[in-house]
DNA sequence: GGTAAATAGTTGCATCTACAACTAATATTA
DNA sequence: TAATATTAGTTGTAGATGCAACTATTTACC
């Protein structure tokens, strides 16, 4: 006869957080998967050069942390329906330079009010200090997951 | 010339969120993954049948959130590996009845303190207090998520 | 009791993801 | 400046995921 002390899972930190990101992510996929067709890591491209125009599908995958080939292949998507322009860099001409075309800023232009209006639904009933704590604990852990081992 | 305030991707909740979360999941992934060769989906069935032995699949799927086709996977595979036994429900035929075998229970002993150890270490710095905050916050936006729209 | 609706679980399939191998261009070093 | 290593980006591929269709069984209702 074995005695453990079960984990409880509900109470698992990794797996409440993993629960709410999806919970989240599936919710704000659907605003702009639903009207434009447009997947999770092209929307997050998307949303990067709006904040950062003119870098390259390098510099795209250190911001958002999505794996190079991901990148890739949702860049092609997005200037397959040019909804982003794509000039080669003059001083390596490796590299890339990626920025929003009009059509992909009025895309942006029209989704980004109802993913922040989302974000502030989430948000409301939060006090502001409630808020910095949660963002603060985030970054502790975020800091941690990345150190440990 | 547009005016628009860029949504400082790095500043928005839900990205955040997906961040912390894929570390974190990752890190804990290696965990079982490594040793045992045992996917995220198929160490959390293992996780709820040790807390909540002779449940149906169904159950799993309830108590997890875990699509149940990838639970139906799961399961065969955690069969095929004698990690689970199955029965059928003299009440109710569809139903299954899971459990973990000994071997599951002894891959189970041996995983689930390195995954303790793992939050633990994760959390070892924030006060109880903070915890106790952030704990709070997770669950009303879980609330929230699932309300909105 | 017999027909229709609901439920448990499996399977097919289209899509997504991550790793590794690859090409092309640039940087480094002898 | 030739040989080597590094870097940017693409592509092949294996495995994971999620929806929908399907089978088998049970429940609801006339």
């Amino acid at each position: 006869m074995r005695h453990r002390k079960p984990l409880q899972l509900e109470a698992f930190l990794p797996y409440r957080l993993s629960l709410l990101s999806n919970a989240i992510s599936g919710a704000i996929a659907g605003v702009y998967g639903d009207k434009f067709a447009i997947s999770m890591p092209e929307w997050r491209i998307m949303m990067i050069l709006a904040e950062y125009p003119d870098i390259s599908a390098d510099e795209v995958c250190r911001r958002t942390k999505i794996e190079k080939s991901v990148v890739s292949r949702a860049v092609a998507r997005l200037l397959k329906r040019h909804f982003i322009n794509r000039d080669v860099d003059g001083k390596d001409r490796r590299r890339s330079i990626l920025r929003l075309s009009e059509t992909g800023l009025s895309v942006y232009d029209e989704v980004m009010p109802i993913a922040r209006d989302y974000e502030a639904k989430l948000l409301k009933g939060l006090t502001r200090e409630e808020l910095g704590t949660f963002n603060g604990i985030i970054d502790k852990l975020m800091d941690k997951a990345t150190r440990i081992e």
